[in-house]
RNA sequence: GCGCUAGUAGCUCAACUGGAUAGAGCAUCGCCCUUCUAAGGCGAGGGUUGAAGGUUCGAGUCCUUCCUGGCGUACCA
């Protein structure tokens, strides 16, 4: 609909070049804007002032020429002008209700489109390491990126969801000395417990029960039997490495998030890729000694001072197999790459890309993409829950999962803008009650099911090809109709954007529809041209709600 | 100090990449269940969009400066 607009106006200012009103140079992108308030119309444009300085003329006679130069049509009941200069339209009623035959027809496929052309993006989330269980702020990166995996997906990407994990490092070895030292009977405090033994929770201990049990664990890339002997620090690794893993597979199963690949740093350097990128770096004159150490030359690509990449004892530091990483995706051939993760990372992105560049390679200077999500502040009758690994006060995805419920749980992780502090209230998320808004955007779906089995109770019949859409008149349905033709874009916008939080405030706004178009208006009055129209009406709206959802990763409930 | 990021109603947040009178929910107050699910709806009050300048037909949105918070600023990851 709006699509076709944008070829009448495009027409419009073509003839009007023709016609040597404005000049022939002139280009424009024709911009049409869903209206705020209905006696603005249904769309707006703004073209004419756009123009009015290049065409000489005001703004408000110029959008006076362009009306009268449109096309004729069948969609377009009237035209105003409107304040400074606006054009405000107005569908006539067929087009309007017209969406509902498009949305019943698409059904699950309403809303998506082609942008994407098929080609390969990879989106890198969570990527915690396995050394804990996963606690909120993996639960934010889960929620975010694996909606814009589905919006992707729905916008014509082939996408590529990614796990990358350490498996090797620094952190590995205090995972395997903790576990080790649980194996021995020893506990945090005690003066026999290693200095280095730095993971405290109890969950370690589980761990070292498990391996001494010889339990054999299974993650999505891995499985592993536990040899039992405490001696053992190859398998004490490998096992707790699995073990933890599995349990994190597991909290991501229980919130529907899933990965096609997952990837270890280990790898990189058993393929020689991180020394092969680091001779690259060498090679190519970006690298200086200095202190014993390697350094590379961040600071000619923007960064505030160069940084150190081999350190003097000889290891390299972090953000090396980073790059080793990403040089790794690019030659998988994905041009497009995004990395969503939580902010207090932000600033290895200056470090990997400087990487990336002095490769020299051919890697365009923006690559790869990054969305980046705030802290979450987790609230509990009314008071901050404080997270500290230290203090064993650890909140858990699982915990949390378990507590308000998987739906309640990503929606509200993905509810806000990522750049943006979040507060999830646990109390709120679990309220059955109307401030809860999953179960506003529920409850409407909910409502739609209930309508449908009321009809078949009834024995009556519903036939889409009988019903005269144009009967939609009333208010509130005009408002359920427009909201409905802007799902599309809606979707098309949030995947431009990477902000999946715009669903999530476009559901609330749809089901606020529903819900105010139910309480004014019955559904199954007898008239069977009215009845018939709502319930189509009904019916698109519940296929848009769940298509919405979906995108979100909630559930959409038949009955509440 | 420097960098990134945010600052919108009492609270939690929106605002369609610059559009018209800045919108919801909660909280407060007043209404609506003999009617398809009241986990719902209708109405009222509530704002100098942190501050000051600038850009233009038009700014919450873009630019500059300042204030406040978060994060980062390691030969940690």
């Amino acid at each position: 609909m709006k699509q076709q607009l944008e070829e009448l106006l495009q027409n419009a200012v073509e003839r009007l070049k023709s016609e040597g009103v404005l000049a022939a140079d002139t280009t424009v992108i024709i911009k049409l804007d869903r209206t705020k308030n209905k006696d603005h119309g249904d769309l707006a444009c703004n073209i004419a002032m756009m123009l009015a300085k290049a065409a000489k003329m005001p703004p408000r006679a110029l959008a006076e020429k362009i009306i009268a130069a449109m096309p004729e049509n069948d969609i377009v009941s009237q035209c105003d002008i409107a304040g400074p200069g606006f054009i405000n339209i107005f569908f006539n009623e067929e087009a309007a209700s017209a969406i509902i035959k498009t949305i019943l027809d698409e059904k699950d496929d309403f809303g998506k489109n082609n942008s994407g052309g098929g080609e390969k993006v990879q989106v890198e989330f969570v990527s915690a390491n396995p050394t804990g269980p996963l606690h909120i702020g993996h639960g934010r990166g889960a929620a975010v990126g694996d909606s814009l995996c589905r919006l992707l997906a729905a916008t014509g990407w082939d996408v590529t969801p990614e796990f990358y994990y350490n498996d090797a490092g620094v952190q590995i070895h205090t995972l395997t000395v903790s576990v080790t030292a649980r194996a021995q009977g020893l506990k945090p405090g005690d003066e026999a417990w290693p200095e280095d033994a730095g993971y405290l929770g109890e969950y370690i201990a589980d761990v070292a029960t498990a391996f001494l049990n010889k339990e054999t664990v299974e993650a999505a890339d891995m499985k592993v039997t536990a040899s039992g002997d405490v001696e053992d620090t190859d398998s004490i690794r490998t096992f707790a490495v699995a073990y933890l893993r599995q349990e994190q597979d597991r909290d991501l199963k229980a919130f529907a998030v899933e990965f096609d690949v997952y990837f270890l740093e280990s790898s990189l350097y058993e393929e020689g890729k991180v020394e092969a990128a680091v001779q690259q770096m060498i090679a190519n004159g970006k690298t200086y000694e200095k202190d014993g150490a390697l350094w590379l030359k961040t600071t000619d690509y923007g960064d505030d001072k160069d940084r150190v990449m081999r350190k003097s004892d000889g290891g390299y530091t972090y953000f090396v197999p980073d790059v080793a990483y990403h040089l790794d995706k690019w030659q998988r051939g994905f041009t497009r790459v995004i990395n969503e993760q939580g902010a207090d990372h932000h600033s290895t992105i200056t470090r990997v890309r400087a990487g990336l560049q002095a490769l020299e390679q051919d890697i365009p200077e923006g690559w790869p993409d990054y969305v980046l999500h705030q802290m979450v502040m987790v609230m509990k009758g009314g008071e901050e829950v404080k997270l500290s690994k230290r203090a064993g006060s650890y909140l858990t995805l699982r915990d949390l999962i378990d507590e308000v419920g998987r739906d309640a749980t990503r929606y509200f992780l993905v509810s806000r803008r990522p750049d943006a502090q979040l507060t999830f209230d646990i109390d709120l998320a679990k309220s059955q009650s109307n401030d809860n808004p999953v179960y506003y955007i529920q409850y409407a779906h909910a409502r739609v099911c209930a309508v449908e089995r009321k009809l078949a109770e009834q024995g009556i019949a519903f036939e889409l090809d009988k019903t005269d859409l144009s009967v939609l008149n009333e208010d509130t349905e005009k408002a359920l109709l427009k909201t409905l033709a802007h799902y599309p874009q809606m979707i098309s916008a949030a995947a431009t954007k990477l902000e999946p939080h715009t669903v999530a405030t476009y559901l609330k706004e749809l089901a606020s529809d529903y819900h105010s178009y139910y309480n004014a208006h019955k559904v199954l009055v007898d008239d069977a041209i009215i009845r018939n129209a709502r319930i189509a009406l009904g019916l698109a709206t519940k296929q848009v709600l769940k298509n919405g959802l979906d995108v979100l990763g909630v559930s959409a409930p038949e009955r509440m």
